[in-house]
DNA sequence: AATACGTATGTTTTT
DNA sequence: CATACGTATT
């Protein structure tokens, strides 16, 4: 019946066209053959669109699927590219390519490799929570003053340790790292360290930082492997290069390093995760690292309105340290960008309901069509609120992820636990949920025995006959009826589907009663949640059984689960307004965009004022927030914020005065002047010329005196200069040392540089102090301070 | 050992 | 405002 038409002939006459579509500047980055490659893809220039024709190109012109590796932002996009280059190549052949996020691929690099570092093959992925409780609980056991070493603080600090690389062992031989955190009141930090590292090892489990670490000690310290894989991988393709952290950059330029096939696509004024270790100079070094690197520009936007895109533009320029690039559009020049003042956030929230719901009608949009963007997650409240009230649906995403909910951790508990019993943060979960009677005095007491006897606690619970444990009969009895209980969910591993087990695992553990019982609209929602999963597992199970070298699918489901985001949960087709934080928006497009709370010490956040990168940082997205709108844009802010349950007053963002007045259009006529910030100036160094400008009434009324208030100099005081503090933030590289510079140390004193030495993140200085001799120190970490002296 | 309640404490952004 | 933690009560 099927007319049969030869798969290739069809494919390449696709190709073929899709080509022509292409502008110069796209088809000299697709047609590019070898050697490495960097495309500077301005916001909607078709960076995807980019990156997947040069995939299907490479295949066309007999590249194995098996030797290209891409690696995408997120686990979303990598789909997405997948079926699109299915759709030119074939899906057989697309199924080889190995694609998606660094984590997600090197986890499963791991799962193979990781036996070589003494992991196991199934070892667990521990998510941000169970970093911080198990951090939480080794700082009281060591019995630290739990306000000087708070949990969350020292987790971030010993993550981003671990994505510069920065070894426990490192740590102790940088004396500098060392004496920044004893200057922190915290010198017992690197023992925290040990302690955590050691525990993960022992549970057999990585957290998110590891699966990048441990990928870099694999390929440092068993050449072979490098061999091997930098072989496998003879084309690599990176996405969203900006955003890498030291970690990932080392890694691929390890990879990279033999065929030096390596391309890589970003903006850095697209550059918004420093805050978890990402550094912008990856993409401002390319050329550096690489040996002739051609270099693309795609600077035509094809996304949004000339007004759009010129706003944008303006937006940028505030910022110094760029790749040069004009971002252009042929679009028609659209609709002013629309900006609205609400006297409470609630307004505000209203305000978007009624925009969206009229434009819904007069344009015959779809709900899918508008997106709300904003700076934090608490912002959705009013949102969802409003749009609530006006019957407009609406997706959150982010946030407390479903994976994120206590009901689901706790199943997900269970499963963890079924597959690698050596998990500690899953059996502390659920050995007391739902409650069996086994309190906080047994838990300690079998932590500490797994810590005497150097086992995992399910060790200790199998081997309580030999009296490891000084329990009453009672407690025993239950412990080991926990114990049986887990070792029959792993029979019954081995017998069923992971959808089965689950099933199981839920009535046999009571969880589902537990929830039915209470009765309260939680109680239902939750079991709603459970059973969500539970069909997730089924769906997940019935995908596999098409896959012909599934192997344990549970544990394939849980490493999913581990590094799934909110983003890959999003069902196509739903017609949904989006709301989401702007970092989530990143990559996404929407025909009309709201960008909210748009209010001093909100966005930009006051944690982010400190530094003039920080400030950039946040320029930065709000240029990304800006160009994810194709049609329309509106930017509102409220005069009054409930923010820690109290209502405070707030002022507009300097952002929207950063948009050129010929752009914009207000709803509301502006009333009063909004004074303008000194801090706006660097007083701590050069003066921004741009930012002297004099100031110009927006609307009638006349400036107000030039002296900062109470307030500002309150706010001066605690503005630290640009250098320095640099330790989780990235940003030392700005401290540019020469040989023979004077520079002052908090602690050594002064002293001149004698000479430099590393790069990146790795630069390090031998620097003479007059007092205590010469030392060298990792730029990024030493306080150091240029000062001016001769001699 | 479990619960219930009060207090304190903190908030950017996420794989 | 949420959640985490400590204390008092059963």
């Amino acid at each position: 019946m099927a007319l049969i038409i030869p798969k290739f002939t069809i494919h390449f006459f696709v190709l073929k066209n899709f080509v022509d579509e292409l502008n110069n500047a796209q088809k000299e980055a697709v047609l590019h053959k070898t050697g490495p490659l960097m495309v500077i893809a301005g916001a909607g220039s078709g960076k995807t669109r980019v990156l997947t024709f040069r995939m299907a190109h490479l295949m066309q012109q007999g590249v194995d699927a098996f030797n290209i590796l891409a690696l995408t932002f997120t686990n979303k996009a990598a789909r997405e590219m997948k079926h699109r280059i299915a759709t030119l190549v074939g899906a057989s052949e697309a199924k080889n390519l190995w694609m998606g996020t660094f984590h997600s691929v090197f986890a499963k690099l791991l799962r193979v490799e990781g036996h070589r570092l003494g992991y196991p093959n199934n070892f667990t992925i521990y998510d941000t929570q169970d970093s911080q409780r198990l951090i939480s609980s080794i700082i009281k056991e060591m019995g630290l003053d739990t306000e000087l070493y708070k949990y969350k603080q020292i987790q971030s600090r010993i993550s981003s340790y671990k994505n510069s690389l920065i070894t426990v062992k490192a740590y102790f031989n940088h004396p500098e790292l060392m004496e920044s955190d004893a200057m922190a009141k915290r010198p017992r930090l690197g023992e925290i360290y040990q302690n955590y590292v050691d525990r993960c090892f022992r549970a057999g489990a990585m957290d998110f930082d590891d699966l990048l670490l441990k990928t870099n000690e694999l390929l440092t310290r068993f050449p072979d492997v490098l061999a091997r894989y930098q072989d496998r991988f003879r084309y690599i393709l990176v996405d969203e290069y900006q955003d890498t952290n030291h970690s990932q950059y080392l890694i691929v330029k390890a990879l990279a390093d033999r065929y030096q096939n390596i391309c890589v696509v970003g903006d850095d004024a697209q550059s918004i995760y420093s805050f978890r270790g990402a550094n912008i100079s990856n993409i401002l070094n390319f050329q550096k690292d690489y040996d002739g690197v051609a270099l693309y520009r795609l600077e035509q936007n094809y996304r949004s309105t000339q007004t759009i895109v010129e706003a944008a533009n303006t937006v940028i320029a505030h910022n110094k340290n760029q790749i040069e690039k004009k971002v252009w559009t042929d679009n028609d020049l659209g609709a002013p960008i629309t900006v609205h003042r609400s006297p409470t956030d609630a307004e505000e929230g209203r305000f978007i309901a009624a925009s969206i719901w009229e434009t819904q009608h007069q344009e015959h949009k779809k709900p899918s069509e508008f997106a709300v963007l904003y700076r934090t997650n608490a912002q959705s409240r009013a949102i969802e609120d409003a749009l609530r009230k006006r019957d407009i649906p609406y997706k959150i995403f982010g946030g407390l992820s479903f994976y994120q909910r206590k009901e689901i951790k706790d199943v997900l508990a269970y499963l963890r636990l079924i597959i690698n019993p050596q998990d500690e943060e899953a059996l502390k979960r659920i050995i007391n949920f739902p409650a069996r009677g086994i309190g906080d005095a047994t838990i300690d007491k079998l932590t500490l025995a797994a810590f005497e006897h150097q086992i995992s606690l399910f060790d200790v619970l199998l081997r309580l006959d030999e009296g490891l444990l000084s329990v009453h009969g009672g407690t025993r009895a239950k412990l080991e009826e926990f114990a049986r209980m887990i070792q029959s969910f792993q029979v019954l591993e081995q017998q069923v589907d992971a959808f089965e087990l689950a099933a199981q695992v839920v009535k046999k553990t009571g969880l589902l009663l537990e929830f039915k019982k209470d009765g309260t609209p939680e109680g239902v929602a939750k079991m709603e949640n459970i059973e969500e999963l539970l069909n997730g597992i089924k769906d997940f199970v019935e995908g596999q059984q098409e896959i012909a070298d599934a192997r344990g699918a549970l544990s394939e489901f849980l490493e999913d689960v581990a590094l799934a985001t909110d983003m890959d949960r999003d069902i196509d087709g739903e017609e949904r307004v989006a709301l989401m934080t702007i970092h989530l928006a990143k990559g996404l497009e929407f025909p009309v965009v709201y960008i909210v709370g748009l209010e001093e010490d909100l966005f930009p956040s006051a944690m982010s004022m400190n530094t003039r990168s920080e400030l950039e940082e946040e320029r930065r997205l709000f240029y990304v927030a800006l160009t994810r709108a194709e049609q329309k844009a509106y930017l509102t802010y409220a005069q009054t914020r409930y923010r820690w349950g109290k209502l405070v007053d707030a002022e507009p963002s300097r952002f929207i005065e950063e948009i050129d007045e010929k752009y914009l259009e207000h709803t509301v006529p502006l009333t009063s002047y909004r004074y303008k910030s000194v801090i706006d100036q660097d007083i701590f160094g050069e003066v921004d010329h741009s930012k002297l400008r004099t100031q110009k009434p927006i609307a009638g009324i006349p400036p107000k005196s030039n002296q900062p208030s109470a307030a500002q100099l309150q706010k001066l005081r605690k503005i630290k200069p640009d250098i320095g503090i640099p330790v989780d933030r990235g940003n030392a590289l700005a401290l540019d040392l020469q040989v023979g510079q004077w520079v002052d140390h908090p602690r050594f004193g002064q002293g001149v540089v004698k000479s430099m030495e590393g790069l990146g993140n790795d630069q390090k200085a031998d620097i003479e102090f007059e007092h205590g001799g010469s030392k060298k120190l990792l730029l990024r970490f030493a306080q150091l301070t240029k000062i001016d002296r001769h001699g």
